[in-house]
DNA sequence: CTGAACATGTAAAAGGTTACATGATTTT
DNA sequence: AAAATCATGTAACCTTTTACATGTTCAG
């Protein structure tokens, strides 16, 4: 049990720990932020999954020496938060393993994308309310990425910082790069059901989406 | 119970015998398919459906008066299949409120993406690797999604088919812009740690990912 | 005749989300 | 003093996935 067994959200929990340690309520927070449209973490997992980790002597509580420098703005926990977890030695080991073992294949749920499908005959108005909701959906999320920006605030006085901060730049581009995407498609598609409502559109004879 | 309540599988088999009636197996094949890559519908969950659905008065059998016409390659099924289903009336009623209703918000599991924003200490190395794989499978998912023709093989004699065909393209569509998308990251990425593997890279002093 | 594809189901387990419940601390 | 934020947890529910189990039909 001491290494390949953990649940998806255990790995997480470890991976972020590996940054700097933090507290139940701080790792749900990184969470959200930076991973939250890709990677959901609820706090109905977190806490039991942190007593796991901890049990199996992965993470460990952080007797926090850390109190030097300057209190900054970031820097400090003001007087007292409650206690940080960290990473033991054989919690980094096990995310060492976890990171070097192919990812599971990604999963998506979409279903503003299904019923767009199926709404054909629910008539282009429907279509055109898909469309626009995505684009919101999607301008936010967008927005929330460019609020980031990678590895601000890394508490200054602990250290296991990652020596570069490449890896959060790639998965900030690729978020960028995705929503882009996206909108420009909103875009094509708007045309498109526009361009349908007035000539009525001859459609190819055969074809197959779904057979 | 009639009309709202049902799993998001239930509303996916409702739209795909919306288009024209099909079997379990069939039902399965065509979500997989087609929607496979963002939204999942397995066995375990198809056959009880199907049943509760019946059992509300949803979906029935389909007498298939349909043998008329050619019996082509596609368009008839080959002696006996198993009986297939089709939406009754009040399953129709259920399906367009449903497409009416605002979508859940999407889902996304990505976790090769989580173990990227991890792999800073794990070396350039584990990262190309990640974005190696990503790209394998962004490129399968591509050619899977270029081999649809949208609505070819639709039965001929049967009716129910969508005036227009603009819903699949538009869903096509989305799959491939955003594979090119993820497949243009992956090429920056790449370049970007080979970049960053050489001149050892000046990172900027102060930034922000996680907090 | 043999293997592939067709076809339908069940049971168990894993995992996640939501809602509930509670209390401390900090800010206004 | 009240409200917001910090903080930790539990329990029920809901779904999905996976594995198992079984039988038929069709093509080579």
């Amino acid at each position: 049990m001491t290494s390949a067994d953990l649940t998806p959200t255990a790995w997480t929990i470890l991976g972020f720990l590996s940054l700097h340690p933090r507290n139940g309520y701080q790792l749900r927070q990184a969470a959200q932020r930076s991973v939250g449209h890709f990677w959901g973490v609820s706090y109905g997992q977190l806490y039991p999954q942190l007593k796991l980790l901890a049990e199996d002597g992965l993470i460990e509580p952080d007797p926090e020496p850390a109190a030097a420098g300057a209190a900054g703005p970031a820097g400090g926990r003001s007087s007292r938060s409650a206690a940080p977890w960290r990473l033991t030695q054989r919690g980094n080991e096990a995310l060492r393993g976890w990171l070097r073992r192919p990812p599971e294949p990604r999963q998506l749920r979409d279903e503003g994308l299904v019923k767009l499908l199926f709404s054909d005959e629910a008539g282009p108005t429907a279509m055109l309310e898909l469309i626009a909701r995505r684009r919101a959906d999607v301008l936010l999320r967008k927005e929330l990425a460019e609020q980031i920006v990678p590895g601000a605030h890394w508490p200054k006085a602990t250290d296991r910082r990652p020596q570069s901060l490449l890896a959060a730049r790639l998965v900030l581009a690729h978020t960028l790069t995705l929503c882009e995407a996206e909108l420009a498609w909103c875009d094509t598609a708007e045309q498109l059901v526009a361009e349908h409502r007035g000539p009525l559109a001859d459609h190819p004879p055969e074809l197959r989406h779904d057979a």
